[in-house]
DNA sequence: CTGAAAGCGCTAACAT
DNA sequence: ATGTTAGCGCTTTCAG
């Protein structure tokens, strides 16, 4: 089934039937209406890979995320679709991992595939050094960074302000009468560095000191987060309250002081970060952050799509967090 | 930059380059040294769209699922995705929601671009009647259901025996002395429907009667477990074991409980389903079904691919699914 | 072993 | 207003 034989069956060229289909110039009512009766009849449904070839564009972002199973990206990821597809684009999914090797592979994949832009998400994208793949892939591309910052020609990034939500935690924290505040992370993301260092500004502000047993990395999820409440405990770190970079963390600093006899909140402050639907799961709930992955997720696809649109728009847009107060920290 | 640039860089005609590129037949070693040579410094890359069109295959899988914000169909599509791209085939993603028509259009979308096959991923594919779209679909290539069960020609499905482990369930709340078990579900889906039946036919099978106020329909999420309690409450239904359909209603069945001064497991014991990263975040922890979706998610993407390759392979795979047994109910 | 040429299904410039 | 035709970048007969 391809525009020859709809043309065939209604009498016409290839052209006019073309011109129909994409509602170009004229075309006599008469003739139209022939080729529409003939599009009906054949149910005719244009090949989008022959017009692809031809107009250069495929209506194809891909997006890239460490890892779809992470419920931040899960959110990220559905929004983008929603948008694009709004928007009349397809969305490709690639779950890359943390290997800068498969990040580089893929984007080749996707220029390869002729995508029209990509949105990556989160901020492993952003590496310590050696983001020429990026930087080459915007030659052809637009290229949206969410929540991670890059400097480029074609590379657009939105990002949410987490240095500041996590100083405005340690703010809060003080507030409440808390000076022996520790801080939690797992990965050396882009974004795990901002809260860090959000956190040593929000002490230094309050004039505290920081020790050097307050700063944790352990490893990812609920047992990373219960194991951090040992190291803390090994360390003599006494502390009256603890953010963590992730709430899965705070999860399972939550069972960990539980474990020891703490009792959340009073004992111990616990802050977790993304507002996931874990921060609700838990018993005390958590206090957390609402890191508008929502907002950000809209606002990547909208940049995304004015730019292709041929839009000159601003390079980066940084968004506010917000954070919720409930059991862990009320 | 195209193959006939590559072409003249090497002094050759396109088909010779083509030839090495996909190194068929005989090409003379020297010559395809020369093209070889061409190719790297030219960096050339084929259009991936161009051979599409002329191969008439794309190498992509268009993947359904109604929210990829659930955990389960997030981990359905990690899976996926990494299966698929180790067989390199590309993966679009679509978000249907559970409007039929919204997924009747996702489907033609797909086709119109090509995809090589597609998964449906989650219960909520199977209408109550008028599957006609996914037959349609299946004339044109191959379909793999995850998680609920159609007859086709060309319709390849891979289920969790839902039914036997919420029947597996009830025995063993019976053996630990339970009588009054209540199921609390949200969706009519397929999936939740098997669940249902596996309940009743577990209670059955104990010789237990089943009181209409034990089976309960809530809203999906923690809220609506909250409001599951109420119902039972205001519905006077006491009993001592609660069973849910999904992780997220368990938990909030565990918070509506708490609300009411009762105590689990000592009170009443809690099931969940899908041994999500809730189950393990709630206190106390949840004992729930792992229902092998990362199992399910593999198996399908295996027999799309060999579908894909012209194997004739079985129409359908049922996998059994593993209590997992934590504080909830121990 | 290599090249010329047809064709995948479509759009768009150019004729008529 | 409509048709003819030349590509888009590639693969694949078919000749040589």
């Amino acid at each position: 089934m391809n525009i020859y034989e709809v043309a065939k069956k209604a009498g016409v060229s290839i052209a006019t039937v073309s011109r129909v289909i994409n509602k170009s110039s004229n075309v006599r009512p008469e003739t139209r209406e022939r080729v529409e009766a003939a599009l009906k009849e054949l149910n005719y449904r244009p090949n989008e890979i022959a017009r692809s070839l031809v107009a250069n564009t495929t209506h194809t972002i891909g997006v890239l995320a460490s890892d779809v199973r992470d419920s931040y990206h899960a959110n990220a990821i559905y929004i983008l679709e929603q948008e694009f597809r709004k928007k009349g684009y397809h969305v490709i999914l690639c779950n890359t991992g943390g290997e800068l090797e498969k990040k580089k592979r893929y984007m080749g994949l996707l220029l390869d595939k002729k995508v029209d832009g990509m949105v990556l998400v989160g901020s492993v994208f952003k590496e310590r050094k050696g983001n020429s793949h990026i930087l080459d892939a915007s030659q052809v591309v637009p290229i949206v960074m969410l929540n991670s910052l890059l400097e480029g020609e074609n590379i657009y990034c939105v990002a949410c302000d987490d240095k500041a939500a996590v100083s405005d935690i340690v703010q809060s924290l003080v507030q409440r009468g808390h000076r022996e505040i520790a801080f939690v992370y797992d990965v050396e993301s882009f974004s795990a560095m901002a809260k860090l260092e959000g956190y040593r500004f929000g002490m230094q502000a309050a004039e505290l000191p920081i020790r050097p047993e307050w700063i944790i990395r352990t490893e990812s999820g609920i047992d990373g987060g219960r194991n951090a409440v040992n190291i803390m405990d090994a360390g003599g770190a006494a502390c009256t309250a603890v953010i963590a970079s992730e709430d899965n963390l705070a999860a399972g600093i939550l069972k960990g002081l539980k474990a020891k006899g703490k009792k959340v909140p009073e004992d111990v402050a616990v802050f977790g970060y993304n507002d996931s639907v874990i921060a609700r799961c838990t018993g005390p709930e958590l206090s957390t952050v609402d890191n508008k992955v929502g907002e950000l997720a809209r606002e990547a696809a909208g940049m995304l799509c004015r730019v292709l649109q041929g839009e000159k728009i601003s390079h980066s847009k940084t968004i506010t967090a917000e954070l919720v107060f409930r059991e862990s920290c009320p």
